[in-house]
DNA sequence: CCCCTCCATAAGTTTTTCTTGCTCAATCCT
DNA sequence: AGGATTGAGCAAGAAAAACTTATGGAGGGG
């Protein structure tokens, strides 16, 4: 193979010239049109001939460029449909998720109800585990991850960002409560006590919550009850078995249906966004945009009055 | 057109899987093989999927890599297609050479006169213009010029880094030397200057000369003769006119031939070298190329004793 | 005739790519 | 076997490429 033109070159340039300007093939491509500018000019000083003539803002093809563009096109489509061959693959058309396990239940499992109310003949594989995962051996098509920092180089979609906030069965309430949302006056045993696992170290805490709130509190988990997964702290307060720091996207349904009601409008924001990755190439796939598309949607931005991120 | 792989890791990957090794594939990119190890990891990253299988030091393709190779071959060299396409443009196939005054007479013309012996139906045309030259417009294809910081962009190739000494025509040396070839006692009507130009600032003169012979002889340029161009110099020293600071390979027939005389083995040397600069599309035409390498080859370094660079 | 759009250019910054130096695993060769 | 060799992986820093921002200029349209 001898000495190829500067590829990303032809690919400005072929944007150019199906564009017929620079301003809207920068648009396309997303970036600057003086970068798509450059790129162009980039092509000529290699081929050392112009491939567009300028006349004061606009620009129309020389020959040279007209003779060359069909071909262009045509090679970079076919590269396109190496991309898109590829994703085809084992002609099995499974979706495959991942999730940590404290996302699993209250989160995902209701949303995947939801499009597969829409798709029932869609067949998805859920898998539940923690970071860091390896997509690629284990042909995972989308991983759902706490924080943004795992898997460089993956495609990234934030779908939200988080909020706890202390909640409770209306029974218990009704029986240990004393009507002050302070929390200032609860027995140490009543606090349920979230361990989030050492990939959410920065997870926020009853003594955050307290900071939060404007107290200065700080329950001591060897009192209270302690759960190892944060669905269960929701689960356990729902079964009236305390107070717990819930996640607000997750104890959603139970707030709504009146299972859990909200002690305080004081919540304390996640260190991170809960997100979506997945290789760059399965993002066009039509399940997998679905999903994502769905995920984003129905994880909205929490409402309500925060408290300020530990 | 939807989103597409990184082209330059689907480079990496053509040449890796062709040559079945990223040290070769490395090798054949001009980098090193941890480079090629990144790109294809950057690929597999993209697609979600493995493109090689290792084991311990050998990589093998895997199925996906398999299907996707002779895609990526055939449209990589489409793609080389449209660069070699280019070239032929008007199916003329005339070289256009394009070099300064200075070297046009005695540098270019007797090494062309070599070519043409070798192929006398080539069809070469000359063109004697200063930096800096808009090869694009005017369809240059290979530019001989001082330095090599002209013309960024385009290929470059170093072709001899040139020195002065003093030269006069035994004739002369015969009429007005004294035998010194300290030039300590020269009055200073025989000194013949060069006017340099704007191009040539860093070019030196007999003062520089001067210094390096271990003096500090200053002669006054408006009490010699003063050229215009250097092998204007050359040639008024052939002609008996005074001792000139004439360029080596320009001066070399001269010398040989008996019509020139070095008188001293101090010589400077310039502060750039000679450089051949070309769209680097155009290096592979086998007429540039070759014309590249005759001169590459008959412009040899300089030998002999050689001052400090001013 | 003025204004607005669009391209060119330069300088500075960011991002990507590459190199260097090391480790590890497999193979080769006495 | 066992040291030597070869080739790939990885991480840090260096180098190169790409991009952005800001500014200027040339046309075309109101």
């Amino acid at each position: 193979m001898e000495r190829l033109p500067p590829l990303n070159a032809i690919k400005a340039f072929e944007v150019a010239a199906r564009a017929g300007s620079f301003t809207l093939a920068a648009s396309e491509l997303g970036v600057s049109s003086a970068a798509v500018s450059q790129q162009i000019r980039n092509l000529e000083t290699w081929f050392g001939k112009q491939l567009f003539v300028r006349s004061g803002n606009r620009i129309a093809l020389t020959d040279a460029g007209h003779a060359i563009y069909p071909q262009t096109a045509k090679a970079l489509g076919d590269i396109a449909a190496i991309g898109r061959r590829m994703l085809e693959g084992g002609l099995r058309t499974r979706l495959v998720v991942s999730v940590p396990f404290s996302l699993a239940e209250l989160w995902l499992a209701p949303r995947l109800a939801m499009l597969l109310d829409a798709f029932p003949q869609m067949a998805i594989d859920v898998r539940v585990e923690d970071d860091p995962v390896d997509l690629m051996r284990q042909n995972i098509d989308l991983r759902i991850s706490y924080g943004d920092y795992h898997y460089p180089g993956l495609k990234l979609v934030r779908l939200v960002h988080d909020d706890v906030l202390p909640v409770c069965a209306p029974e218990f309430w009704r029986r240990h409560g004393n009507g002050d949302p302070s929390l200032a006056d609860l027995h140490e045993s009543q606090f349920i006590h979230t361990n989030w696992g050492p990939n959410y170290a920065s997870h926020p805490t009853w003594a955050d919550w307290f900071a939060a709130s404007g107290g200065s509190r700080s329950p001591d988990p060897s009192h209270g009850r302690r759960v190892g997964l944060s669905s269960l702290a929701i689960a356990s307060a729902r079964l009236g078995l305390g107070i717990a720091l819930g996640q607000r996207v997750m104890a959603r349904a139970d707030l709504e249906a009146g299972r859990l009601i909200e002690l305080s409008p004081v919540s304390v924001r996640l260190g991170h966004p809960y997100c979506a990755f997945m290789p760059p190439a399965k993002a066009d796939r039509a399940d997998v945009a679905g999903l994502v598309e769905l995920l984003t949607k129905t994880a909205p931005a929490t409402c309500g009055k925060v408290g300020a991120p530990r």
